[in-house]
DNA sequence: CTTCTAAAGTGGGTTTTAGTGCAAAATAGT
DNA sequence: ACTATTTTGCACTAAAACCCACTTTAGAAG
């Protein structure tokens, strides 16, 4: 299970180091891609094992809409672990979640949010109505 | 089956290069065209093998309604991969689906979805009632 | 009906960019 | 100070974008 907080930077590659204690777990589908990148609603990138986003996908190819097939086909990717421990994030992807080179990765349970780190700031300050708002988060 | 997401641009001539990962799959049909293009009713357009859209074709004319046939054999346009994989987006479904130069490809399961790229970033806005929308996926 | 011209479509080659892998450098942890 | 981890830089490859020349089609004009 994934929990925690992690400052992170992408390369100029746009490919982002999974850190050491997640890389067992992530890696662990016997499939050439195991991994699965979504576009989250929220405005975050979701990163999760390829078994599980296929688990989704196959229930929503028997029932699902087509704008939750958008969402969880169209909106996706599935990259790979390297030898380095890194992924690369599509560069699609990366312009829908506003990432650049500073993220923070989130440890959500069975999945990690990545997000642009600006962006989760102002998204902490919407949701919780925090009574401040650091000036370094939004010069 | 189509997944993921894929930034591409038209040529001056409006034809498309397909991803070399689907062309396989999509020149498998038999036919002197073996694709697809359909106007789909949410923006974008469809693009899909040529015995896909000839077996809902078939269906429609056994009992399908005007506004189907219209969007399934009118709306549409039967191109073909060319040598150096690219297709051909017919002039008028373009203009149908505001497609200029920048657009975004999705895989949607059975089909791929071709979507103006702006276009597609008002319909997620619309369809998920995200609180963001940044400048920066507009411009 | 034939010829001319413009536009649309086609084909191929070259350039550019994105992606990949490796390995050195830097940083952080013990 | 040593080790493990992450960051950075560079070189190579493959895919896509771009460019240009040729062909076909359609329409206009004689």
């Amino acid at each position: 299970m994934f929990y925690g907080i992690t400052a992170l930077n992408l390369d100029t590659k746009g490919r982002m180091t999974i850190p050491v204690r997640y890389r067992d777990y992530l890696s662990s589908d016997q499939k050439s891609s195991n991994l699965a990148l979504v576009e989250s609603e929220e405005g975050c990138l979701i990163l999760m094992k390829h078994s599980m986003w296929l688990k989704k996908v196959d229930a929503l190819m028997e029932k699902g809409t087509n704008a939750e097939k958008r969402f969880w086909l169209g909106l996706s990717d599935t990259p790979e672990l390297d030898r380095s421990g890194r992924v690369l994030i599509n560069s699609v992807l990366r312009e829908g979640a506003a990432i650049k080179k500073e993220i923070i990765l989130l440890g959500v349970g069975g999945y990690l949010e990545i997000w642009d780190s600006i962006r989760l700031e102002n998204h902490k300050f919407n949701v919780t109505k925090m009574k401040f708002k650091s000036e370094e988060n939004h010069k």
